[in-house]
DNA sequence: AACTGATTGTCAAGTAGTTAACATTAGTTT
DNA sequence: AAACTAATGTTAACTACTTGACAATCAGTT
């Protein structure tokens, strides 16, 4: 089998996915997937820091530290020094933050719900396993490469 | 089934298998992973102009007419009119740009089917219908919608 | 032949990411 | 305590995309 062929499948795949997910979004909540992404892990995050947001979000300290203001704003996050340490910022989601968070994530995967219920002949549950399995196995891969 | 969890998986193994092509291609091709799918588009197309290319890429028009000199530049790439037709541009590898792409597809598919046998218990064949058949759904779902 | 409408390629301006360098702070070692 | 070492957050410069506007060209209709 070509492996360039489930690799474009792959690619092909997420486009349109993040691109429904984006177009849903934008027109019900006027936010882009990207931003939905940011709210959406300080939500989900205990004591999250700008540094381990970036990580979390697969992007640079950078690419988070100039979209803080963005979202500070708009009062949708608050920005504190986190007491004891001068070196951390501290993160919170703000009552106005929460709610869209919480609301647009819901409401995303309602979305979902519907259209993957046309999708009934798969097992999302084993697919979902299944590529976990396969994103372990390049991992795996990439960090024996990176031991020798 | 939390629907969120298999487009959160499916974005990951996305990432992780581009940053690998990438890697790989970067270290013995000297490309990048995007380099090299605007390169074997190219080898693909019967008669490609920019706008189908940017069309099989998924980028828009203009982001392919910038990304044209850096090709010709490093003579991958003549760029020529169509004879008889003062419209559109015809774009052609060049022996040493052809030479590339194929060469960096066969790598890259050799290095992508040894990583694969680790996963000899996924049928890559199936795999890859299933994850069509999602597309499809995604899609015809938001036909449906741009029709109402 | 002239008009209309659609398509093509390019430019300008804006967005979201990158890496590299930096000052600052925290933690560890001596 | 002082001195390294490592981590954090910010900035600057760069890259690759976007959209919208534009001139040029093609194709179809009258």
């Amino acid at each position: 089998m070509n492996s360039r062929r489930i690799t474009f499948t792959l690619n092909e795949l997420v486009y349109v996915l993040n691109s429904t997910a984006d177009r849903l979004l934008r027109a019900n909540f006027d936010i882009t997937y990207s931003q939905f992404l940011f709210l959406v892990t300080l939500l989900s995050q205990k004591n999250p820091t700008p540094s381990h947001l970036a990580e979390c979000l697969g992007v640079s300290r950078a690419a988070v530290s100039q979209r803080l203001s963005w979202f500070q704003d708009r009062n949708f996050l608050k920005i504190s020094k986190v007491s004891g340490n001068d070196k951390n910022l501290s993160l919170k989601l703000t009552r106005k933050g929460e709610i869209l968070a919480t609301q647009s994530a819901d409401f995303l995967e309602e979305e979902f719900r519907i259209i993957f219920d046309h999708a009934a002949f798969v097992d999302l549950e084993k697919l979902d396993k299944t590529l976990s399995q396969i994103k372990s196995i390049l991992i795996q891969n990439q960090e024996s490469r990176n031991a020798a």
